[in-house]
DNA sequence: GCGACAG
DNA sequence: ATCTTGTCGC
């Protein structure tokens, strides 16, 4: 546990961390009854000396038509503790998004990041760490991929493939919008990759990344939000 | 030893 | 991640 609280590490001493922590992992549904997913996402300024982390947390509603409205918003900057190093990207912006999500009035029952969950060479990627230290369902949506094999996947809207590793199925690669680069859905915390995968698809917009993970993204990169704040499903 | 390598 | 304009397509 007070392992949890540890963030300035040696990367040998951060590998053996993650290691020790994916033990923890569920992988199997505990989710409450869904009313705000919320979407992490960190960027950079001042030439990356400062962590920008946003995030944004949406309204779902399940009516006659299906809805994702923005009711919160977040933002937490920090200096950069570390450099990028592939395979330890939590340790470097898990920090900045804990600073965002202090800020929220609003508790997420669903959290979407932008990177791998358990799709991770030892199955810790920042969607699965972040929601080990919120405990909270969490879910990876990566732009490429990190870790694992997996077979092309079909041109359209919906279609996925597992990503696997080891004989294990980690993720998967979806085609969330017809003929873009599929993205990698990974379960983080507390999910079933069938429930992060539907959940994704529920959340799919006009974008390629689901509006959560979108949102945050703009946001975390100071492109603002552009539009309307209903964004309406089906 | 030689690649691969989230953001 | 970030640096950056226009442009092709639904």
């Amino acid at each position: 546990m007070e392992a949890l609280h540890e963030w300035n590490l040696t990367p040998k001493q951060a590998v053996a961390l993650q290691a020790d922590l994916a033990k923890r992992l569920e992988s199997t549904d505990r989710i409450d009854p869904v009313e705000h997913i919320a979407g992490v996402d960190i960027g950079f300024e001042e030439e990356g000396a400062i962590t920008r982390a946003a995030v944004v947390v949406l309204k779902w509603e399940l009516a006659a038509v299906p809805s994702l409205t923005v009711v919160e918003q977040a933002v937490h900057r920090e200096p950069t503790r570390m450099p990028y190093i592939p395979g330890l990207l939590s340790f470097r912006e898990v920090p900045a998004a804990l600073g965002a999500f202090a800020k929220l009035s609003v508790k997420p029952e669903l959290v979407m990041v932008d990177g791998q969950g358990i799709a991770h060479p030892r199955r810790l990627g920042v969607a699965a760490h972040l929601g080990l230290w919120l405990d909270l369902p969490t879910i990876g949506i990566a732009k490429s991929r990190l870790y694992g094999k997996h077979p092309e996947v079909g041109e359209a809207r919906g279609d996925w493939v597992p990503l696997t590793a080891g004989g294990d199925v980690i993720g998967a690669v979806l085609r969330s919008r017809a003929k873009v680069k599929p993205v990698v859905v990974s379960p983080g915390h507390r999910l079933s990759l069938d429930t992060s995968l539907t959940w994704v698809m529920r959340c799919l917009g006009r974008t390629k990344l689901p509006e959560p993970t979108h949102l945050a993204d703009r946001l975390a990169s100071r492109r603002g939000t552009q539009g309307q704040q209903r964004l309406y499903k089906g």
